[in-house]
DNA sequence: GTCTATAAACTGATAGAC
DNA sequence: GTCTATCAGTTTATAGAC
């Protein structure tokens, strides 16, 4: 059972790894794909593996080679969903200047947040879909990725409180959950043809910091 | 194939209806309940009529008399989670009195549309869950049931910019979709043990009215 | 690595007794 | 109204050829 190769290895002799470039994926991929966008839209025990394998061009029994189960796949696709969004939050929160205020970094935060929840769309949209559906084992293995993207996000927001950029009468904890919830359900409806994703960030960053009135001033 | 009983007939002299009391419910309301509890925490292709009619305290060949088959009981139960929050929301905004505010309206609108979510949490979660992952067939017949809730908030959100209540820098539909996505997802987090819901409610209104920043003023 | 063939179990739905 | 029994079709997973 072949693992996908992490990092080469220092003592073996082997030829240069292929840069990862535009290059189709491999079998073991097209599965983790073609089972995201099928758990996404039909649900996790509603998707059999001969669609998948259909729908990555292999037969079912074939599948067993790259992976022990149904369930390993479902963690996997899992895992990938989060830690996108994770890394791609991360990532801009920290390319931004040493003296940005905790604003920014909120603003870089649903910014980046937004644009990998879409641009990942069926890992993520497949992650928060089925999340409650999923066997116990499952949800409990894949509990941790989440702790620690929650974790992220509560350190800053109580950050930002604490300088006094944030409003003292709601619970960190709340907005927090409120923020990613809503943000987490645009890629249930948001529609590219409707207007730009930047146009889409910046109406969603004005209505987080001063709300939905528009009387307020800075 | 008998039906629920909507109204009495004018014609037929049958005796007085029971009062909807706290009675217990019927083995077709039972159906119905267990079937979104289940569809709510497994999906809908991962619930099986047996597991419904365990649920029930039937057999499975029983659901048959009460239904057509498992996609009327999807319809059913999709149908009567978005048509319990319309009317909560409804009933509550109407209550209000007649020179009430949009702003006033609005908050009525939100704080009847969490009651509602957790109230009906069953059959709301299972909606917001299951709807992306049902046959085109039940999709297709359910949204003309959205549409009428997602008319109403359009049309007052739409009343109130015009009334210069609301912001105009932000498209009303996107107000909508981030507003009503934002509180669907409550439901999925929302614990009791962690703050009343009066209290949850008026730290969101607060949000969704002034932002997370805090330094406004009316 | 991918295939075919198959095992063992489960599914929605129907027929007919009571 | 509810039951038992059953049909025809699926399902995940395995065994072994190539």
């Amino acid at each position: 059972m072949p693992k996908k190769p992490v990092a080469a290895k220092a003592s073996a002799p082997e030829p240069a790894p292929a840069p990862p470039a535009a290059t189709e994926p491999d079998t073991r991929d097209r599965v983790l794909l073609e089972a995201a966008r099928l758990f996404r839209h039909q649900g996790y025990a509603a998707t059999t593996l001969r669609q998948v394998a259909d729908a990555a061009g292999v037969k079912a029994g074939s599948i067993y080679y790259h992976f022990e189960s149904k369930e390993v796949i479902l963690g996997e696709v899992l895992d990938k969903g989060m830690l996108n969004v994770t890394d791609a939050v991360r990532q801009r929160v920290e390319a931004l200047p040493a003296d940005a205020s905790w604003r920014d970094k909120i603003a870089a935060g649903i910014t980046a947040h937004l644009w990998g929840m879409l641009h990942y769309g069926d890992f993520t949209s497949a992650n928060i879909r089925i999340y409650g559906q999923i066997p116990a084992t499952a949800k409990s293995r894949h509990r941790i990725v989440r702790r620690v993207y929650a974790d992220y996000w509560d350190r800053m927001l109580e950050s930002a409180r604490e300088a006094g950029e944030l409003r003292q009468d709601v619970n960190t904890t709340v907005i927090r959950l409120f923020l990613i919830g809503a943000l987490n359900w645009t890629v249930e409806w948001y529609n590219p043809q409707r207007g730009s994703l930047q146009d889409l960030s910046r109406q969603i960053v004005d209505v987080v910091f001063d709300g939905i009135l528009g009387h307020t001033k800075h």
